[in-house]
DNA sequence: GAAGCTATCGTTAGGCG
DNA sequence: GCGCCTAACGATAGCTT
């Protein structure tokens, strides 16, 4: 038998160890702001570090994005979080028969999707060489004012290369919106696809609900590294 | 002072207790194929765990993919996974300057990006209702099979929309080569964005490496309500 | 308000059915 | 593979600095 012979002199305990220790907590909204934040500091930390754990234990690939309190986006992945996106995003092999029975039109979707996630990757990765010019540009004042010319050359081309983009979409909306009037559910599913576009494109429009951020600060989250990704505001 | 006393027959102790209860592990690749899928399964119900008390704790939008060691996509997210996907994918809210700078870029741009991120999703959604499609037809045999040839029918206009799709492509590709001959990271964001996405592009023809996943099934993660969103093969 | 401390709590390694 | 068990381990709530 194990006895623990707990020697009870709390009084000179207490008067040594100051802490009471970790408590017991209900699982809901913390409403102290600042607990708040420490709370999701460490917590994040440690999901993390499990997340980390997990694909090295197990040799698999863990993508983890969360939003802070203040809006602060914090991703995390393994080998990394895009490569991970992208297996998300081109979803998994298919039923073999319906892959083989369209593989043109499959391999070219996948193509164009592929093309357009790197878009927005690369968009991103823009944004943040532009903001780390500005950085430069508040800290030392050498500040390269000639390429805001170049910008706006180039904006033109990019203005009517976006334009290009938004006619092929309505076309694409209104010709995919005929399709929709007939049978929806029991359409091959790559039409089935479209034929939601079509109508969310319009819910869309109405519907701008964009998502709000606040903060700017870049910084990088002291994990293990090439596990830990980019913590972007 | 706290004096702890182990009476030590551990005898007697190893004689009731079978079990050595939990030991320390270094994390490295675990070897044992079985124990590595048992500490999978266990870990990964544990993370998503944590990740649900940080959601709920701090209010904030926590989403995670996991792969498992055979291929098998985990997929859970707070309020949903695609709401989080479609933050990150969407980025931050850029510099108010940038963004004032070239709005109607900015709104285009990303009108299109929804477009084609909803598109993706559908897409996805379309393959399970086809999947379903085809259990209901392996169980009970009253299939439609009058279907198909709608699907052929719409296939050709599917396959004019993705040529179209593909030719933009090339043309965009084309002609931001062009502008970066010129200095690449001093440009502007959105223009850096579309040079990369050329380079990718061919890059990304040439370096076809696809990801296969085995497996077939369907299933949904016993956690709670809302959070859990999607186990998919 | 981040960083450190400590006592406690929740997680999980190793078994078994 | 899933669920249950136990004991040890690691994470962390509340506090101080």
């Amino acid at each position: 038998m194990v006895v623990i012979n707990n020697i009870n002199n709390n009084v000179d305990y207490k008067k040594t160890k100051t802490t009471k220790g970790r408590r017991k907590i209900e699982i809901k909204k913390l409403e102290d702001k600042n607990s708040l934040q420490v709370t999701f500091s460490k917590r994040r930390s440690g999901l993390f570090n499990k997340a980390m754990e997990l694909s090295v234990l197990c040799g698999v690939e863990v993508g983890i994005i969360v939003f802070s309190p203040n809006g602060k986006m914090f991703v995390i992945g393994h080998p990394d979080f895009d490569t991970i996106l992208n297996r998300y995003l081109n979803g998994e092999s298919p039923p073999p028969e319906v892959s083989a029975s369209i593989p043109c039109v499959q391999e070219h979707n996948k193509e164009f999707e592929k093309a357009v996630r790197e878009l927005e990757k690369e968009k991103r990765k823009g944004k943040e060489i532009e903001e780390e010019k500005k950085v430069k540009k508040n800290n030392n004042n050498n500040g390269f004012w000639w390429d805001e010319s170049i910008d706006k050359m180039r904006l033109e081309e990019l203005e009517e290369y976006v334009k290009g983009l938004m006619k092929l979409k309505s076309t694409m909306s209104l010709r995919i919106n005929d399709m929709m009037m007939t049978n929806h559910y029991l359409m091959h599913p790559a039409a089935a696809t479209i034929t939601h576009v079509a109508t969310n494109l319009d819910v869309l429009q109405i519907n701008n609900n964009g998502f709000v951020v606040n903060g700017n600060s870049s910084s990088v989250c002291g994990f293990d590294d090439q596990f830990t990704q980019h913590l972007r505001v």
